[in-house]
DNA sequence: TTAATCGGCGATTAACTTAGTCTTCGATTG
DNA sequence: CAATCGAAGACTAAGTTAATCGCCGATTAA
């Protein structure tokens, strides 16, 4: 049980996204071999990002994608719901209402399963910190804990590729 | 990307072995009958929690299981690592270090990727939540949500099998 | 205008995981 | 000794994941 790589994959383009101007992009194929990464899968992820109003796409040659709205607004969870979903990771089956005692008696009222509730109310703890983190907060993280050397070879290779 | 369904197998399973005295013990078949799972299966689940040191069991005919330690010991985060295994949510396949500036300056000083360190840490909240929640706190709690009448239905059923 | 370059999208695939079954075994009971 | 239990491993069918391929429409530069 985990979480698919594409959420590694987004989270680690978006930081690359985060310094570009609104009328520049970068390319998947330049995201794709900067990482070492698929470049027909990333387009999938990003297809996904995209859907989620995380990135917009700029279609054409020379085209490629930016951030569709400040990188304020746009958290660790938004990344992962835009990936994997909505659907809770704890999985119920509500098999307490295929139970010996239900099937008995059969009108219950509707009640929730405090199993369930105890699952559902720690994941949003888990969430809560994830909504808390956003990719500014991320791109500030990056400027203290890297290099300058990196940070700017980096943005090195994205603009030079892009002009 | 959810928990197995063999979670929320074990989480209901076990509510049923709180209350058993430790030289009692209640078998897979009642367990899966009573739930209307299938027994199979669920046996398997049991293997998994008493690999874990959750219950024990009680070889041959009259066998069954219990509780290998008090409820009060019990978290809802042992049970789901017992089914789940140790492996965090978050997948990180080191994508970073495949990037094209490692590539090129070959020997970095190994450094953890902040992208990663973010999603243990929201992870850690979840998993302390379920930490702080044992399986006789469960108990209290079904007693106060739960009507009497159920709750006694379902221990009569269990120790009238196995007398 | 036209060829090359981009993203969008759907079909397809291979590898892996999940949920579940079957079968054999050893221990216990009566 | 036979019936009943759990333990364990082989097996399977269905679903998922990570990834590829091919075709389309938009855009750009020659
Ligand atoms: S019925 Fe699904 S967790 Fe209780
Ligand atoms: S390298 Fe895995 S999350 Fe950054």
């Amino acid at each position: 049980m985990q979480y698919s790589v594409g959420v590694e994959y987004a989270l680690h383009c978006l930081v690359y996204l985060i310094d570009v101007p609104s009328n520049d992009s970068i390319g998947i194929k330049n995201l794709a071999e900067f990482q070492g990464l698929p470049e027909t899968f990333l387009s999938k992820v990003f297809g996904k990002l995209s859907k989620a109003g995380i990135v917009s796409s700029v279609p054409g040659v020379k085209g490629g994608y930016r951030l569709s709205k400040s990188p304020e607004d746009i958290s660790f969870w938004d990344v992962i719901e835009a990936i994997e979903g909505p659907n809770p990771i704890f999985q119920c089956k509500n098999i307490k209402e295929n139970g010996y005692l239900y099937r008995k008696n059969c009108c219950q009222a509707p009640s929730f399963c405090t199993i369930n509730l105890v699952m559902l109310s720690a994941e949003e703890k888990m969430r809560d910190d994830l909504r808390s983190k956003s990719l500014s907060w991320l791109n500030e993280e990056l400027d203290s804990v890297l290099s300058k050397q990196i940070r700017e070879d980096t943005r090195k290779y994205f603009s030079k590729s892009n002009t």
